[in-house]
DNA sequence: CACATTGGGCAAGCTGCTTGAGTATATGAG
DNA sequence: CTCATATACTCAAGCAGCTTGCCCAATGTG
């Protein structure tokens, strides 16, 4: 494969990506929800649909525990989550989407349901699970958020 | 399509692009250039081949002019980029990449070619490109940086 | 019961971007 | 030609968002 390939399948990912995420969060504000930003809503999808510990939410951010917890003290003073003491560990605390932050939540799966609706035109229902599908196999894991 | 299949895509999409950008710096690095990061990379993309102003290079990566001319002061000073006077226009400045930014550029090209082997081994190389055709048909343009 | 490990958070610092202001050149209307 | 406006760029200050360093409480390990 040559590195030219290499290079425009990049710029093709960061392309689609950027535009699908940038996509998701301005329907999002269009919901009402103005006061978040793109990373806050990779921890509600970390939150759904049983909570997590702040040590959960940083490793799915791929940032330091401490950012984490800044991250949710804010979205605890906006009303989207609250800390509960956790079941089985006195040091640890879970964190719960509030009912706003469910409302909240529900508003992005519809605003990524719309911003694909020109996709699922362009390539079909099917291509586009396949393509999905194919993407999962490719990096089935790992931090959500980028790291530059 | 249901809601959670976009919302699936979605974490698809940013966990591809994200171990890529992420696997091509690392091989950036152990190229020896480990004063980069990905975003420097993104401005080498729009100044290969024939060079950019700060202008370009600000609508390329998302940016407002002045931190794009701030990323600029740093290559430059870091001996990646040169500033010419422009040809055309005498308020504008042209940005040339170096030898030392050509060097790097082909550094990016080795390893994102290293970096997508594993997915040529695991789709196919026809499929790959089939896969990128399509994502450039859904996104085919915008700025390259994600805003969050 | 020591002692290391793990989960969490306070405080300070810094990087990387934005906002605000200003200069030089270009463009267009009259 | 002249003046008004727009464009290209940069300097400086501000600040949001993350890191680093430190600390405490609870857990597990022998």
């Amino acid at each position: 494969m040559k590195y030219s390939d290499a290079m425009s399948l990049t710029a093709a990912l960061l392309s689609a990506t950027g535009s699908l995420v940038q996509d998701i969060h301005t329907g999002v504000v269009a919901h009402g929800f103005d006061d978040l930003r793109p990373t806050h809503g990779f921890v509600f999808t970390r939150l759904a649909p049983d909570g997590a510990t702040v040590t959960d939410i940083a490793a799915h951010l791929g940032f330091t525990r401490q950012a984490a917890s800044q991250i949710v003290d804010e979205l605890e003073r906006k009303g989207y989550v609250e800390r509960r003491p956790h079941p089985d560990d006195a040091r640890s605390r879970l964190i719960l989407l509030t009912e706003r932050g469910w409302r909240c939540t529900r508003a992005a799966e519809a605003s990524a349901a719309e911003a694909i609706r020109p996709w699922v035109e362009m390539l079909g229902e099917r291509r586009l699970l396949a393509l999905r599908d194919e993407l999962l196999r490719l990096a089935p894991a790992g931090p959500i958020r980028p790291s530059w």
